[in-house]
DNA sequence: TTGACAAACGCAACTAAGTTGCATTAAACT
DNA sequence: AGTTTAATGCAACTTAGTTGCGTTTGTCAA
């Protein structure tokens, strides 16, 4: 899945709006430019670790959701965990196929998506969707052959 | 949303596969029957003790978790929530609209659900979709009149 | 280049939502 | 009525995050 926006881009926009460029806050836009997956807290953690970054938990978590409220990065939710997961906002609008068997997540893109679905809400409910959230359950090329 | 089941339906159908009719397994098969919209266990709760029924928070996870495994309720995840909600399984397939400023959750079946999406994602990528988990955000009617 | 200011941080303690182990109780069959 | 084992209750624990508050540090202006 390519991205629209690289690491310095939304550094420079971020800093554009008056926030301060940290090391942490760096670091983090770093791990999601780099990493097309959606990723719970904990792996970015395990992430940091694994670069030397040195972090605390409250600072990642507070991060997140200032990435999260500024449009930088998208909250996920699959039915299956408990955990969120984010992944850059800046990705192609896709959905994800979560295999049953091995539990890995591929991405897909529909080529007309929901737009036929949501206008006929609009029209028969009176209710406006702004987005949606779609997630595919199922057995993956490799676990059924 | 209408069921197909009732509640002494699912009870005589537990008994048969030899499962133990108990209090509160009866009171909390007679919660989601009674009951449209996706619950957490924490509002299940809530009814039952607003019934009078005694209950260990304990008892109520497992029950949840043996009807699940039953397919008696299947489990919903809303994005923008952290608990797990639970509906009974044998409503009729549907998704939910979601509102964003008053939270109140809408039912709706959709005509060919994603039946054309599901083959197309076995054709091009050799997934074969046994479910899907579609949750549609926006503003509902009473909210932007 | 140095202050000043507020954004960002670090720590410890807390919370919500659910889970586990284990000893006890009670449905349902004999 | 006795036996079996599914189901229960309690206390302690875990996971995934959150809060309060005092401290540090980017950034801008002097």
């Amino acid at each position: 899945m390519k991205t629209k926006e690289n690491s310095e881009e939304i550094l420079s926009s971020l800093a554009n709006e008056g926030f301060r460029i940290t090391r942490l806050r760096k670091a983090i836009i770093g791990v999601f430019t780099g990493n097309g997956l959606p990723m719970s807290a904990d792996e970015l953690m395990e992430i940091l670790r694994s670069g030397n970054t040195a972090f605390n938990k409250t600072t990642v978590y507070r991060e997140i959701s200032f990435l999260k409220e500024r449009g930088v990065i998208q909250e996920i939710q699959f039915l299956h965990e408990r955990v969120k997961r984010y992944e850059l906002a800046s990705l192609e609008h896709h959905h994800h196929l979560v295999c049953l068997r091995c539990n890995r997540v591929e991405d897909i893109v529909l080529e007309n998506d929901l737009a036929e679905q949501e206008r006929s809400i609009l029209n028969s409910k009176g209710f406006k969707v702004t987005n949606h959230m779609l997630e595919f359950h199922g057995i993956c090329r490799g676990c059924h052959s």
